[in-house]
DNA sequence: TCAAGAGTTCCATTTTACTGAACAATGGGA
DNA sequence: TCCCATTGTTCAGTAAAATGGAACTCTTGA
C-alpha cells in the first residue's frame, strides 16, 4: 500500500467518484452500479480497469457474491497507515465540486 | 487549482520529493538543485516538465532571478482551499519511506 | 560581443490509458 | 442437465501521456 498508488488512483475524477460513493456507503456496491457517472457512460472494460486500480492501491476490497462483485472501502486500514489522507482528498474533491456548481 | 491536478502531480515520487524539499525549505530552491535525487540522475528536460506540472497544479510558484528560477511552495494557498491535503500527502510519503528503510 | 549557465521546446521513442470484442464465470429456470 | 442472461475480466488495437536527447532561448558576466 504505497502513497503514490493511492494518489494515482484518486487522481482520476471517475475513480475518485467511485471511491467516494463506496467510502460513503453503509453497504457494499457492485461494479455495474457505476456504469454511468453523472452524464457520462463508462464502458464496462474501463470500469473493470478502474476497479482494478482501486483494488491494487489498497483502497477497496472486492468479493464475489454470485454473479456480481461487492466492493467495500478499506478506509480504516488506509487511515491506520496514512492518517487523514483519505479524508483530506475526499474533502478536497467535495469542495471543488461545490465551487463548480456555484 | 483542481484536486485531480494536485494528486496527479504528487502521485509521481520524483515530483513528490521535489515538492517535499521545496515545501520544507525556508528559502527558495532553483530547478537545477534537483538534477539528481538520491541515486537517480534526472535529465533537465524531464526536470523542466516536472516543474511545469507542479506549477500548473498550483503547488509551487517559479520566479526568474537572473539566469535561474527560484521555486517556492504555495502551501498556504493550497491549505486555504483544501485544508489538510498537503500535510496528509507529505506525511504519507514520509511514513512510507520510513517503513521502507526499516 | 562572446561564452557559459539555467530552463524550455521539439520530437522520436516508450509507456500507459482507453475501449470494443471476445471470453469466463456464476446462478436461475425450463 | 442444459441453456442463457448477467456480471465482470482479458485481449488487442488505438489514442494519449511521459520520457529524454538535442537544439534552442534567455540572461549575466567577462
Amino acid at each position: 500500500m504505497r502513497p503514490e498508488a493511492i494518489l494515482h488512483a484518486l487522481a482520476d475524477p471517475i475513480r475518485a467518484a467511485i471511491f467516494t460513493d463506496i467510502a460513503g456507503a453503509t453497504c457494499s456496491r457492485i461494479c455495474s452500479a457505476f456504469s454511468s457517472i453523472g452524464e457520462r457512460a463508462i464502458p464496462k472494460s474501463s470500469l473493470s480497469q478502474h476497479f482494478k486500480t482501486l483494488r491494487e492501491a489498497g483502497l477497496i476490497r472486492s468479493e464475489r457474491h454470485g454473479v456480481e462483485m461487492r466492493n467495500t472501502s478499506r478506509c480504516d486500514e488506509v487511515e491506520k497507515r496514512f492518517p487523514g489522507l483519505i479524508a483530506a482528498i475526499l474533502t478536497a474533491y467535495a469542495r471543488s465540486e461545490q465551487r463548480c456548481q456555484a
